[in-house]
DNA sequence: GAGTGGTCTAGACCACATG
DNA sequence: ATGTGGTCTAGACCACTCA
């Protein structure tokens, strides 16, 4: 009773049965909420020892189709519904991509305590030490977006020592720290004063605003705030219904 | 040689292995194409059986963090990229979801055939039918957002007899149609007079646009604009490292 | 108390790539 | 031939959570 689906690469035993799960839930055959059958059931159904099941579900639990209980059982998540993935690009190489001159400028580095509502925002204790940028990119010498970051010196001591007037934080970050989960947010702001100088925009201008915090496991790493000028620039994101192995 | 940066939660053994190879390769001490040491070596340095090390080692490859090749061992990968997955809202949910009440008002609906410039947007014949409708959404009384919609009469022919006064199209098109590929295009801009009025914000506000287009195929289903004032919406993305495997 | 998943062991055989 | 990773076993103990 192994076969319930068309033949995918199958090469090992884990996988074959991390393919069956995934086809009983992607053919709506277990919803979600749906709790599948117990390790040592799938044990038996597949002549197997248990370490090949846990193997097999712990991979659906990292690809999210899956979460595990301890006396519970295992669950079919709710919907990935659509999603989208979107890329982020380095500025640098976005940039370099239009075909522009980039240039970069540290206007302000300062290390604080981070603040009440940093705290809160990040998850960080009121004085934890943070280091604070406030840095302008140029595309073709012209102003291209406002970066304003903190970067949470806990979990990246090495940021304290980096010399950030020469490759901007951004650029240092991937390069330097892993990340496992972060959130955007983006919205459209009318530029301040102060905004609308450095950008070489009329005050009140539309700009769009991507907000992103960056963790790594539990620790917060980064929050960085990108501001640009609404008419010149834009974010694309290609599609897939739903994800696949 | 651990201590590089913060203490993480390590709970289990192959979660601390993980992290101090992390660390090694987030502190440049492993640069890309670096060969981490082998897993027998391992198994020494943490006194622990293979299999341990084999799993942490397994979670950073799914991670794309490193590759692995038999005989030849473990190496530090090239940066990946940073992908972002944005759930795609159905715009009444959106509401629902925010505690306010949703109302929907059909505001155009007019068949035509495509216009030059619909064609060029949309690989379409300059004279394939589309269906073009304008709508208006609430949520509490006041209006949320502003669509604005092309369907390929062609690619979805129920479009064109479907009752868009009761339910929106996004909704509908979503429960109708199946699609292969999409793409957003988010930007800011300062919303011209009719927009304002119809949105009840001033003249020249910021807005964040949605622009979408989605096809099945090479078929083009439709292309939608959306419209949300700036100080009142934001698009929110959870985020994943990229995965490879 | 009982049953689940989480983790770990100390082996084993195989596939693969190099010498 | 050698040494690596890929996979799998048949146990084991623990943590958690429900009854």
């Amino acid at each position: 009773m192994r076969g319930t689906g068309a033949d995918l690469q199958e090469k090992s035993l884990h996988e074959r049965i991390r393919n069956d799960v995934e086809r009983h839930i992607m053919s709506g055959e277990w919803p979600p909420g749906y709790r599948i059958p117990f390790e040592h059931e799938m044990t038996r159904q597949y002549a197997c020892s248990r370490m090949t099941v846990n193997k097999a579900l712990g991979e659906l639990v990292q690809r999210g189709l899956i979460e595990r209980r301890r006396r519970l059982g295992s669950f079919v998540r709710q919907p990935h519904a659509q999603s989208a993935v979107l890329e982020i690009h380095d500025i640098e190489r976005e940039v370099q991509a239009l075909g522009l001159v980039y240039r970069y400028r540290l206007d302000k580095r300062r290390l604080r305590p981070a603040g009440k509502d940093d705290g809160a925002a990040m998850a960080l204790a009121a004085d934890a030490p943070v280091l604070e940028l406030t840095c302008t990119h140029f595309a073709g010498g012209v102003p291209f977006c406002l970066e304003e970051r903190l970067i949470n010196v806990t979990a990246v001591p090495e940021a304290e020592f980096a010399d950030f007037s020469q490759i901007g934080p951004g650029t240092w970050l991937l390069k330097m720290v892993p990340w496992s989960a972060a959130e955007h947010r983006i919205s459209a702001v009318s530029a301040d004063r102060k905004n609308a100088a450095a950008l070489g925009i009329g005050s009140g201008a539309a700009c769009l605003v991507i907000d992103r915090r960056t963790w790594h496991g539990t620790d917060y790493i980064t929050r960085v705030s990108v501001t640009y000028p609404g008419d010149r620039h834009a974010l694309v994101a290609q599609f897939s219904p739903s994800q696949s192995s």
